[in-house]
DNA sequence: CCTCGCTCATTTTTT
DNA sequence: ATGAGCGAGG
């Protein structure tokens, strides 16, 4: 294969040095990814760096951007790529098609979706909207059947299983089997909220997450033209992070690869962490069925880790029954230290201990804040350590959690501007006149009944609409007044060339939501100033359309800067989830409450496949470390909130299972009993 | 019919 | 500590 390089470099006259950039793996898949290609890249292997090349390499070689589909995990990731692509290429690529696999069937829909019945200016729902509207037809559904709503699943249970059954495209009595088995017996009144729900949804032009690759995949398969049109742009496709697709997002790039069939995947079965969200492994193990022609490409040399930490890495993923048996290959050399395994007494001394030794690494060995990160399995184990960290003043940003969009004070403006776009944006309207003081259920059922009515079958706009035929208390009147005066204000804005959704945003706040704010929460200004952030991001948008789609795809979290056009970061240092840690690396990774019922969760323990997910999900944290690792856990803590009793629930599983070879202990805290560390360092 | 204040359970991971 | 759910008063 070699030989093809190299007279392919000669006749094409390339300006990319590919040769020195990349190692041989790498450049056979540079050069040789045409047909259904499979990449298993294991952590570390330059996976990226691969797929930014082949990419350039595609456009060197004269195929157009927009004859290029990159789809990545994350949007963020896809405009990192982008911008390497455009360093190595030194020049702008226009054209090209890139971003999550919900980004792209938006943009599809936003072109086809009338033909599936719907207009092009659908709402998208994340998640809590979703839930929202589940529960609305849970409180249809169980009027009706007479039922209590005790008796019943709440509606983000029910939300999770519908969602669930929509991804794995399997039926929803199987889904409930699987993962709630409690509630076999409501089989078939789950069955009957599932249609209310999709039935409110196509009512009011709203879909959410899963209908997005639902619908892209239904639009493709039944409309050839379309198909045939989209498979005949893309001429290659490339799809990163293929281990996390489900069976909608396989199919649909097997549909839109069916003419040119130029698909390279690149993914590690060892790093496949989304099964919770119908994630299916097999995807990638299968592919080389589902495409008999398929090429398989193996890179296996890590350029990122120590081999201390690869050869913890490797200890630890051997213990996993269900995947391609591999080994990490290491190839750094130089300094190495060994990882430490760092008992504490309990959370606030975790929170220390990585809080000093971060102010050491940084005064003391020059390490810059964004070299260094600390991972976690959940969102709120890191509460104590943000506390120590503010005390010391050290700047971070945390990823994972509340996301900046789904703060309520940001979805209650998102709102606002969702009814100015579409007054019959159920779940909007609902938000914001529950916002307002003598509304409830009943009078919101009355008002929208009101409005459904003379919006769709007399065919009003809501100026046209006379609302003194509707009778109402006068709270709630004075209040309904105060939207509708909103809504035509904002409206006019909306007829104008330029839409200043900034202004919008403001005359929402100015209006109507201040008061509203000062009430509701007790930290009001903080809130204030998210809302002029979002004013700031929203400037770069031309339709309201766009910004509001944007809004609920978009993965920024509360604090982080959204990067739009590539601002340097400054020098932060980064908490995060695992899952929010995929793909990044840090010269330095702290680990922290490695507790066994916390990570594992307790709630995987039960099945193998869940513990193996754990486990994969462990092998993504310590491989996330380029030279330094620290593996830390309280040895007690509080479970739950403070009426509960200190646990000593022990150290993980993952940590014990370790040979005791691949890390140091560091003990560091003197006032720990040392009978219970003896007990469970055992 | 709405609101407020009481009680109870509740914390995995996310596009 | 926070949110959801429920029952009593307005």
């Amino acid at each position: 294969m070699r030989k093809y390089i190299l007279s392919d470099l000669n006749n094409k006259g390339t300006k990319i040095d590919y040769i020195s950039s990349l190692n041989n793996q790498q450049l056979d898949v540079v050069f040789n990814g045409d047909g259904h290609c499979l990449v298993l890249a294991g952590a570390g292997s330059g996976k990226t760096r691969t797929l930014v090349y082949r990419v350039a390499f595609l456009i060197e070689k004269g195929i157009s951007p927009d004859n290029i589909l990159l789809v990545t995990f994350t949007n963020k990731a896809a405009r990192e790529m982008t911008s390497r692509c455009r360093e190595i290429l030194k020049s702008d690529i226009k054209g090209l098609w890139s971003g999550t696999f919900h980004h792209i069937a938006n943009k599809i829909l936003r072109m086809y979706i009338d033909r599936l019945g719907y207009r092009k200016n659908y709402v998208i729902l994340d998640e809590s909207d979703s839930q929202d509207l589940v529960k609305t037809a849970l409180g249809y559904v169980a009027k009706e059947a007479g039922m209590i709503k005790k008796d019943l699943p709440k509606a983000s249970v029910i939300q999770s299983i519908i969602s669930f059954s929509q991804n794995s495209q399997k039926p929803i009595s199987s889904v409930i089997r699987k993962l709630h088995s409690k509630f076999i017996h409501l089989t078939d009144v789950i069955g009957i909220v599932k249609y209310k729900y999709e039935q409110i949804k196509k009512e009011t032009n709203s879909l959410d997450y899963d209908d997005l690759l639902y619908l892209c995949l239904t639009l493709l398969r039944d409309h050839s033209d379309i198909r045939e049109k989209l498979a005949s742009k893309f001429r290659y496709i490339l799809v990163d992070e293929y281990q996390d697709t489900n069976i909608l997002q396989a199919d649909i790039i097997d549909l839109l690869g069916s003419v040119h069939k130029n698909i390279l995947v690149v993914g590690d079965d060892a790093q496949s962490i989304y099964s919770f969200r119908a994630a299916d492994i097999e995807n990638i193990l299968n592919f080389p069925k589902r495409y008999s022609d398929a090429k398989i490409f193996k890179l296996e040399k890590n350029y990122r880790s120590t081999r201390f930490i690869l050869n913890l890495a490797n200890n630890s993923i051997k213990n996993n029954r269900f995947n391609f048996p591999k080994e990490l290959q290491p190839v750094k050399n130089g300094v190495e230290i060994k990882p430490a395994l760092v008992p504490l007494s309990d959370p606030v001394s975790q929170a220390r201990f990585i809080t000093q030794r971060i102010e050491e690494l940084r005064s003391e060995e020059g390490v810059p804040l964004s070299e260094i990160s600390v991972l976690f399995r959940s969102a709120f184990h890191s509460v104590e350590l943000e506390v120590e960290l503010s005390k010391a003043d050290i700047p971070y940003i945390k990823r994972g959690g509340i996301r900046y969009f789904e703060q309520a004070h940001i979805k209650d403006i998102l709102a606002f501007l969702r009814i100015a776009h579409n007054p019959l944006d159920e779940v909007a309207l609902r938000r914001v006149l529950y916002l307002l003081s003598g509304i409830g259920e009943v009078t919101f059922l009355k008002i929208k009944e009101f409005m459904m009515y003379k919006i769709v079958k007399e065919g009003l706009s809501v100026e046209q609409i006379d609302f003194s035929g509707l009778t109402l208390p006068l709270r709630a009147r004075e209040s309904l007044d105060k939207v509708l005066k909103y809504i035509l204000k904002v409206q006019k804005y909306l007829e104008k060339e330029q839409v200043d959704i900034p202004a919008i945003i403001h005359t929402a706040y100015r209006d109507i939501y201040r008061s509203v704010l000062k009430d509701k929460f007790d930290n009001p200004d903080e809130r204030e100033m998210d809302i002029d952030v979002l004013a700031e991001f929203a400037k770069n948008y031309k339709s309201l359309e766009s910004f509001l789609s944007d809004a609920v795809l978009t993965e920024g979290y509360k604090g982080e800067r959204f990067d739009v056009d590539g601002e340097r970061e400054e020098d932060v240092m980064v908490l995060s989830t695992i899952h929010q840690a995929k793909g990044l690396e840090w010269k330095v990774v702290f680990v922290m409450h490695l507790v066994e019922g916390a990570f594992p969760h307790y709630r995987s323990l039960a099945r193998d496949e869940d513990l193996e997910e754990e486990r994969r999900l462990f092998y993504v944290s310590v491989t996330r470390a380029k030279e330094e690792l620290y593996l830390t856990y309280p040895i007690s803590y509080e479970a739950g909130y403070s009426y509960m009793s200190r646990v000593l629930s022990g150290p993980s599983r993952f940590l014990l299972e370790l040979s005791e070879n691949v890390y140091e202990k560091w003990e560091i805290e003197e006032d720990t009993p040392s009978s219970i560390l003896d007990f469970y360092l055992d």
